[in-house]
DNA sequence: TCTTTTATGAGAATTATTCTCTTTTAAGAA
DNA sequence: TTCTTAAAAGAGAATAATTCTCATAAAAGA
């Protein structure tokens, strides 16, 4: 797609193959480990090294077209949603969902603005809220 | 030390001079990975197997004797201090801080008990804060 | 002290990620 | 278009983090 060339080129990289596939990947995917998207991108299309899928999603980061999410897990998860969100974690499974609520923001926002850290600026901050997703 | 012991055999665990060992780094380490742990348990004491500290932390953190706390790196650290709390994280390097704050946790219950999250029960909100510590 | 269950150790295996080095390719210049 | 060149990708080895297997050791209650 078009715009997926264009998102590259807004942050000056160049356009490969490899780059969209990974982009398109990433869209297609809720929160994927570098495994989930080397798994998507293979059952269509070419090979693609593994190096070079780590390679771009950590240029990716840098650039700020996708986002490392946390888990309690020791693989490291993207995301593709850039505006301010927080995640809904699954304690039974592996399930993320993506939970936003500006009023929530809001309210954080004016409780830290009072209420300073001392020592520390906040940059960001992201709630895991974890629990049970009825059936 | 005979809290180290009671904790464990409130648990309902064997004492055993690595489940020790390991408990007391937990408490002197703050936000410990599993190789911090073994590191320091073999600067002065025995050695120790590493799949016995994974193991054991992974009893600990089903007993509730610790909890898990994840970071934007691949690796997993532990946390002792076991009542509700945030963290601080650095976003220039590894730093970790707790963060207590229980008006903050206060006005979260009040919001979340209005504004509930649809086919989802929570069970634990953690914020994650990222920023920038002072000098 | 004996018995049984559970834990530990050693090391191999697996998984996730990074690195090195060679070859390929995107993209601008000519 | 073709040429040039910096940047990217590929292959595969290396490293890091964690898990597994199975033989031995040792807690803890009888
Ligand atoms: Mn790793
Ligand atoms: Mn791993
Ligand atoms: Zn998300
Ligand atoms: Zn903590």
């Amino acid at each position: 797609m078009i715009s997926i060339k264009n998102k590259l080129s807004e942050k000056g990289l160049k356009i490969t193959p490899q780059r969209m596939s990974i982009l398109e990947a990433i869209y297609s995917i809720s929160h994927p480990t570098a495994d989930d998207i080397i798994k998507f991108i293979r059952q269509e299309h070419s090979n693609i090294a593994t190096g070079t899928v780590y390679k771009v999603l950590d240029t990716f980061v840098q650039k700020g077209l996708i986002k490392k999410i946390t888990t309690d897990k020791d693989v490291i998860r993207y995301d593709s949603l850039l505006t301010h969100h927080h995640h809904l974690h699954s304690s039974e499974d592996v399930l993320i969902k993506d939970y936003i609520d500006e009023e929530l923001d809001e309210i954080l926002n004016e409780y830290f603005q009072k209420k300073k850290i001392n020592g520390f600026k906040i940059e960001e901050i992201t709630l895991q809220i974890k629990g049970k997703f009825n059936e």
